[in-house]
RNA sequence: GCUCCGAUGGUGUAGUCAGGCCAAGCAUUCCGGCCUUUCGAGCCGAUGACUCGGGUUCGAAUCCCGGUCGGAGCACCA
């Protein structure tokens, strides 16, 4: 007997068994390895810029576990370079984690903490494990590729104390000398074997001036506080795969105990401008109006437009930790913002390329549509309309009627197309017909501004003029509203 | 080139560590239908996937080997 056959017997004889228990989805990001009690974890963006839909993964999956487990989370803002700095971005990156909600415990800024990256990397000198290079690099990086030690390599702790000294008070300029990680000079990947740990840089920083000249590479940087932080677990983009194997060395030495490490696959953002570079740019030609451009992918360009931060915090947990690389599904993200906003959004007539048109109604007409559909309690929105009235009708439909052909104007009365003009009509229609949206004579002028720069000008009907919210435009899309404008967040 | 990482429907994921409950779950999109005074929401239905080849095993999406494809790194950036 098959398997179709008994699935028949059963169906038919014995429906009450086949009650199956639905599996619940888990929306749920696994357990972390080697948590005892609290964790500590942390993100740490570059001062660039703000930040984007890329950063909010870091953000809301280190978040999530610190909700989960309790502990804290560390905002370490890592600008030991100075070139590249955006001085607004110290404000605007905490605004954005508050915006998606994440509860920051505590801010660290690096450039703050130079003294104490100086005393640490004093104390591994003297221990051994960090030498100086002078005037010549190229042969360093050179010799490094044939897995060759420098001269440097083997010179004593105090010499290299005395240089790095040296060092620090600006005997050097900019690419002079540098101090270097010992690792393992055979290391089958050339960029951990004696990695950069101290350059000169005297370019001005935005937060301590011209006060220091001599600067850690963020993994020396990264592996000091990660361990005087107390980190536990850490997560972040597979793109620092290799940077976690050059700072374990730092552990090593140090006997430190090693977080547990989490690197997340790369995914690409879709139709989206992210690069900090382009975007200052635009800003600054002019063709950006500023970092909360709607035609850019940054959080705050994003909130403009209405998203919701729950929106982001869901698409992340739902994407998990994998380790492969993806592409950023806007039609995944849309879908779940709907089913966020949709109960709470206001329903309006928004009619684009507005036609004007005569319905010809013998009395007065009144509409009557609900503010909301699900929700018959939340209101009406009512229009008069005046014997032959005058209404806004979307062009591109009315060129779609056809003669004879009857449609509803939605919440108001049926209307035929009638030598090649639209109007009343009493009869009711039947079956299935056009449901299609108008606005009232004294409607608004708006522009919908759309994500890929084209501006959709059109009518907006009275009561919705001047709303400050998120509202559905009927057979249009969500928008948010800002008085005679609006910013468009998806169908 | 070298080093490392990965591969489940159109897209995003669950399952892989501890092989059998997977005849592969969920979401989303597309398609069809229902409902409806929105093309939104809702309901019903349908299509659609374990990268390939070997091996181990009674049994492999899962373990092993090899190939292919994709990605990242190879900085005095983070």
């Amino acid at each position: 007997m098959s398997r179709d056959q008994l699935e028949e017997i059963v169906n038919t004889e014995y429906p009450d068994i086949l009650i199956r228990e639905k599996k619940e989805e888990k929306h749920e990001l696994p357990e972390l390895p080697n948590v005892h009690g609290n964790v500590v974890m942390r993100m740490a963006p570059s001062p660039s810029g703000p930040l984007h839909i890329g950063h909010s993964r870091m953000a809301i999956l280190n978040d999530e576990y610190v909700r989960r487990y309790g502990g804290r989370l560390i905002l370490r803002i890592e600008d030991t370079n100075p070139e590249n700095i955006d001085p607004d971005a110290y404000k605007m990156i905490p605004e954005d984690l508050q915006w998606l909600g994440v509860n920051v415990t505590e801010t660290v800024i690096q450039s703050s903490r130079m003294e104490f990256y100086y005393s640490e990397a004093r104390r591994m000198i003297s221990e051994g494990y960090m030498y100086v290079i002078e005037e010549n690099q190229k042969e360093f990086h050179d010799l490094k590729l044939k897995k060759i030690p420098v001269m440097e390599r083997d010179s004593e702790p105090s010499v290299n104390l005395e240089k790095f000294d040296r060092m620090l008070s600006g005997h050097y300029n900019d690419g002079e000398a540098a101090l270097v990680m010992k690792t393992d000079i055979n290391h089958p990947n050339p960029s951990v074997r004696d990695w950069i740990a101290f350059r000169i840089n005297t370019h001005e920083h935005p937060l301590t001036g011209s006060r220091y000249t001599v600067y850690p590479t963020m993994n020396f940087s990264v592996s000091v506080d990660d361990h005087y932080l107390g980190l536990t677990h850490v997560i972040r983009g597979i793109d620092h795969l290799v940077n976690t194997e050059k700072q374990k060395y730092v552990f090593m030495y140090n006997n430190w105990k090693l977080p547990e490490y989490f690197h997340y696959g790369f995914i690409s953002i879709p139709d989206t401008i992210l690069k900090t570079t382009i975007i200052k740019e635009g800003i600054k030609s002019g063709k950006y109006s500023g970092w909360d451009d709607i035609r850019l992918g940054t959080l705050v360009a994003l909130k403009k437009r209405g998203y919701r931060p729950d929106t982001f915090r869901k698409y992340w947990i739902s994407s998990g930790m994998n380790k492969s690389n993806a592409t950023f599904s806007w039609e995944i993200f849309n879908s779940m913002d709907r089913e966020i906003i949709d109960y709470d959004t206001e329903r309006y007539f928004f009619v684009p390329e507005p036609t004007p048109i005569h319905i010809k109604n013998p009395l007065v007409l009144k509409s009557h549509a609900m503010l909301h559909p699900q929700r018959p309690d939340s209101g009406f929105r009512e229009y008069e309309l005046p014997p032959d009235a005058m209404i806004y009708f979307p062009e591109e439909e009315l060129s779609k009627i056809k003669e004879g052909e009857i449609i509803r104007l939605k919440d108001l009365c049926a209307a035929i197309m009638k030598g090649g003009k639209l109007q009343y009509t009493k009869d009711e229609p039947e079956g299935r017909v056009k449901i299609i949206q108008w606005a009232p004579e004294n409607s608004g002028d708006m522009e919908v501004f759309h994500p890929d720069g084209n501006i959709d000008k059109g009518k907006i009907e009275p009561l919705a003029m001047d709303k400050h919210q998120v509202v559905q435009l009927e057979r249009y899309g969500y928008v948010n509203l800002y008085g005679t404008r609006a910013y468009f967040l998806h169908k």
